[in-house]
DNA sequence: ATCCTTATTGATAATGATTATCATTATCAA
DNA sequence: TTGATAATGATAATCATTATCAATAAGGAT
């Protein structure tokens, strides 16, 4: 039995759930974005979920994409992934006080805690003045398969 | 005698510079650009850019901001900020190892450094497998004046 | 100081991604 | 089954950025 295949199946799960308790309707545009976006372990952007879901569902337009895309932010269910060369790519939302590990080679993200930056955070405060609420936190890399190649 | 006027004055001196040094012509439009951006502490766009040279310069053309801002960008002098709310605006560059500090309010940025996050990469990179090469590290918040209104 | 080469410019058009419009279709509660 | 209306796909519109190109101006050579 995989274990993160059913992790990925709760996933679709619960998005397709929160749709709905939210009176949403539950559309086939809809499901195959969900199906493409929960299970994918690398971030994706609005035209690569339009070709995946497309062969699944070939008369899917590209503005459903969007529009799918824009309320599962809206639910906090996914969220834009920042990097160098673009920032309009979504990964399936945080679990809690979560970051992001990203391969600079194939794309894969995972997700890490653990982080303490209290004291960092009181430092910096005391020094500039500023009442610290938020941060980011990403490392990038090279996951195991692609460090070993 | 103001301390970070000084800073900012020694901030344009270098990037002419630089863009000199490179063989690249001091011109008007150039000018006008770096005056806009070297003395901000605020991250700005293209279009802020452009609004703000004109005053100075009115026959500026917007395509010579990008221009400009394409060049200090390879030069490493600027560099993009990374916003919940866009990704496209331009602050100097970091000298060292520095992060960005943010504030929420008035959009003023500040620098700071001192993070040491050696211990939780090790514990990251044996729990995940990858090999972590670099890292994103930014903090939002109010700044001294907006946190006191 | 005057030429001359050519990097740079601004005006304009083109592109590409996202968003708005709208008639048609499909969901789902009654 | 029906009906109100949310959602769709096709299409057009918008917006930011990039490409094109003839005219201009920087700055080294004379
Ligand atoms: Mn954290
Ligand atoms: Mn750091
Ligand atoms: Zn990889
Ligand atoms: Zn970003």
């Amino acid at each position: 039995m995989n274990e993160s295949k059913i992790c990925y199946e709760d996933r679709r799960e619960n998005w397709i759930d929160s749709l709905r308790s939210r009176g949403y309707r539950l559309t086939e545009p809809r499901q195959v974005v969900i199906d493409v976006l929960a299970y994918s372990s690398r971030a994706l952007n609005a035209a690569e979920i339009y070709d995946s879901a497309r062969k699944k569902y070939s008369s899917l337009g590209l503005v459903s994409v969007y529009r799918t895309l824009e309320k599962l932010e809206e639910l906090e269910l996914i969220q834009k992934v920042h990097h160098p060369d673009g920032c309009q790519s979504y990964i399936a939302g945080f679990t809690g006080h979560q970051h992001l590990l990203l391969c600079n080679e194939c794309g894969l993200t995972a997700f890490f805690e653990g982080d303490d930056l209290v004291p960092l955070i009181d430092n910096v405060s005391s020094d500039s003045g500023f009442d610290i609420q938020d941060h980011w936190l990403q490392f990038f890399g090279l996951c195991s398969n692609c460090k070993s190649v």
